[in-house]
DNA sequence: GATGAATGAGGTTTCATTCAT
DNA sequence: TATGAATGAAACCTCATTCAT
């Protein structure tokens, strides 16, 4: 399907060095036959975005609805990297277009939307444990799983999983 | 010069949508004069980034020498929250490359070399320090830096500062 | 069509000299279009030369099957000057290119193939012929017609059938 | 010298494919030097060509004023080979260049002088030799010594010795 | 005489997009 | 729906030539 083969071809060629003949053959189709599901290369680069927008938008709201706070905390570091190992290139293309100028503003109000949510989420989780400044911590939370992220998208031998169980530990007691 | 016209031209519009003939105009020169200075556009970007990496790998070595555990993690600390308000768009692409497969190698194993130096002076620190998985809250530590950075290259509007201290506070009372 | 432009305008202008503008232009396309047949400027020219060499070497097959020695000699004669006057313009951009270091492999290990195989027939009939020296014999009489081939490249006024004519009498008589 | 660097690189890389640049790094001078020389890159060829007819025209007149037929036959073709074994790379641009359109006029002119000189010549060798068609065998001895000399120009490895020698107890005996 | 920085025209090639079939 | 030939703009790059020094 084309929107696959972008998703495959863009993250590792980047979004402007893919040709368009190139993710039609990749695709199995003809180069004609992409314009008749997009109008343009820069619209199917949004509507793939979109589309692992909403997967992920699925995939974090899950554990909103957790009550212990540790529990939450847990659950979101380790579904956070479930999710990174199913979908990296998605991801390291997401983080490459971000640092970019390329705002796609539809997608990116979505994303702006989705961290708020977070955000204000652990907000309340370390105001709930007591932290003396949950803004921050709730920024730095999140920026450290982040880092960490992006770390395994450069390098994926790191040992993740002994990474996320440390992060755990600190956070939970 | 050319060399920053690139530097201000590549991070904003990425490299490969980055025509020669704008980073020309932008330096003011014609665009048959840069290729009496580097002999491709890839050239360019390399050499662009080897002059950044160098001024970083400078930077860095300051605080190696500090002797106590707790001044040398608030040095690194600060010092690389200054590094990168100075040189926002060079470290947005910086970020942007790495991400994806432009692995340009010359710069690639230079990086290599400063990060692991890094994370092994860290590891010593936090032996120094005493905790139980010295290498893991190495990593830990580097990355939470390298998460609040890419935020702040996405949004200068956070409170840098203010995460800079809480961040230090943590690691250091 | 393409090819044809390239075979017309290669020989006059020089390889180098004919830009592929003009090409397409002659042919009745667009320059792009080009690109969907020849993945390159050289790539066009070397098919272009095999597309004439195949021809060639079809045509030169034929006498090798005649068994009378004197007859032989006059058909290779004969038929050399009938494909030279055929094909002036691919014979001329032959023997320009084959004087350059343009040496293009693929077509020049053919050629190579094609004079050997010539070459040693003729040294067969000259044998035959009993001439004292069958191999030198072998290559004056082809470097005897190739030297013809070129003055009448130069100037096609010559009076190149009485020539040929002479040649043949010379040695069948 | 410049003129010796256009002589060393032009029939190897050819004409056009031969940049200014090259010639004077070659020459060991700048580029904007050569202008004082030379006008354009034409104008060098050009009086590259005229040097080098200048002293073949000198190294031919020689001969001509042997009485003897046998014996000018006999010097004509060991000087000709003589000449081109010293000045290979010269002949193979020239028969490169007149094989093209890049007609140089004054230069053409003046081998179009040498030629008919020289046909001229032979045509009353062959006459005091009682050939039946003098005029044509002066124009096949001629090209036979060109064919030769292409062949060689290709391919330095043939028995140029032999050859010749082959040629003159032909003609002489 | 000598340099080399600088230019601008033009070269080859790529590629998103269109359209007849 | 589906193709793939076709286009044209724009990309990267080369190079003969000029000119201030």
């Amino acid at each position: 399907m084309i929107i696959e083969s972008a998703l495959k071809l863009f993250p590792t060629q980047g979004y402007a060095s893919t040709p368009v003949s190139l993710i039609a053959k990749t695709a199995g189709v003809s180069q004609g036959l992409m314009y008749n599901f997009f109008n343009s290369k820069e619209e199917l680069l949004k509507e793939m975005i979109q589309l692992g927008a909403k997967d992920i938008a699925e995939s974090m709201q899950s554990y909103l609805t957790v009550t212990d706070p540790r529990e939450a905390i847990r659950e979101h570091v380790l579904k956070t990297m479930a999710i990174i190992q199913q979908r990296k290139e998605f991801w390291r293309l997401l983080h490459a277009i971000r640092l970019q100028g390329l705002v796609i503003q539809v997608v990116e109000d979505q994303f702006r939307e989705i961290a708020r949510s977070v955000t204000s989420t652990f907000e309340k989780i370390f105001e709930e444990l007591s932290y003396a400044n949950p803004a921050l911590e709730a920024i730095l939370f999140l920026t450290q799983i982040d880092g960490l992220v992006i770390l395994y998208l450069q390098d994926e031998t790191i040992p993740l999983k002994n990474l996320a169980d440390q992060l755990i530990k600190r956070y939970t007691s």
